[in-house]
DNA sequence: GCTTGATCTGAACGCACGTTCAGATAAACA
DNA sequence: TGTTTATCTGAACGTGCGTTCAGATCAAGC
């Protein structure tokens, strides 16, 4: 669907994004030009420059973008006092919003070797903050005397593995509901970390 | 290290799948170039194709290789009667693979989706098989009630993305030993499965 | 209805890619 | 020592890359 010459700036660039999103998580940065984002995007390929600066700055637009959504995204969560509550919550949270977002939690992982070294560290300090919300929950938790774990780093870092790994195998219309994965989880994961 | 013509043949080999494995896991397989790897090899491009057909065949061998190489090295392990002891083993196991195989484990999660089909399949069958392996472990344990788990294809798929999880963070040298570090996931593994 | 300015086209830039191959080289064997 | 042959070089192939930019196009504001 080629696009003639004109204003369609508040379409296009939305679009560039949502295209390169879906590119990126299904065949990698690197394996992605700019010609095949424009196509998809029904333009031609120097039109993407109205919108940014470089495909690089593409990247890192998408997973700052990302970041800063999960991170906002569990702020407005409702907080509990209580810690196990909380742990309950960031589990619920983290399976929701990795089905619900799994291209861009995919890209997140994947392409952080692409970034360019000051754009990696700005995405790893802020993937460093929502693992430090989870380990902060565990040694709340371990304080109150509700889990006990050896080491709440480690612990921390396990439970979000396990948690993300829920996007190499669930499949939208699957056996399970979303619903039903997180209580899967949440059950495996409260055990995980010795509470009642 | 530039390379005079003659025989290196049993040099060559092998270090064209090292310096492909490092790079591929470094920066990426579409990222890397066949004259990058040439070059860490210390020779030119054209040479890589005395031991490789192509690009895509260096990348499916080295996942084929690496795949096999996990289920023989499953095989070879001591195989206790009990579950849960077979449960140990396998958490222990997996971690001292993904530990010492950091690069392998690492481009096989990230570079499936740059095999082609017919590569991808073969890949896919060997990687369920490992899951198959574990999920057996869990479904004797829960016959034999050893520990309970509420769906042991689930739990399969959570622990295999916990354990993996530690080529994320781990570096050698750093405040914990591999063995503290499995038996730190272990801990956590077999309260996951709700075992004693 | 005309002008302005944002938006897009289409061609071009230099460069690097994967792959091929004729010819140079040196190790292995007679 | 001379010959053979596996191995590697170096140049070339067509292709596609990220990016730039002059000029065409059209929506919006006067």
């Amino acid at each position: 669907m080629a696009r003639t010459a004109g204003s369609h700036s508040d379409i296009t660039g939305p679009r560039i994004r949502e295209a390169a999103l879906r590119l990126f998580a299904k065949h990698g940065y690197a394996a992605v030009s700019m010609r095949r984002i424009a196509s998809e995007v029904g333009v031609q390929a120097g039109a993407l420059y109205n919108y940014i600066p470089d495909k690089q700055a593409l990247l890192f637009s998408l997973l700052k973008g990302h970041m800063d959504e999960l991170l906002e995204a569990w702020e407005a969560e409702p907080h509990a006092a209580d810690p196990l509550a909380r742990l309950e919550a960031f589990v619920r949270f983290h399976i929701r919003f990795t089905l619900r977002r799994a291209e861009s939690i995919f890209i997140s992982y994947m392409e952080l070797r692409n970034l360019e070294p000051e754009n990696f560290v700005q995405i790893e300090a802020l993937r460093r903050r929502y693992e430090e919300v989870l380990e902060q929950i565990l040694r709340d938790g371990q304080a109150a005397g509700q889990l006990s774990v050896p080491d709440t780093r480690i612990a921390a870092f396990a439970l979000i593995g396990m948690l993300t790994g829920v996007n190499t195998w669930y499949r939208e219309g699957g056996r399970l509901s979303e619903q039903e994965v997180a209580a899967l989880y949440w059950d495996m994961a409260r055990k995980a970390v010795g509470a009642a």
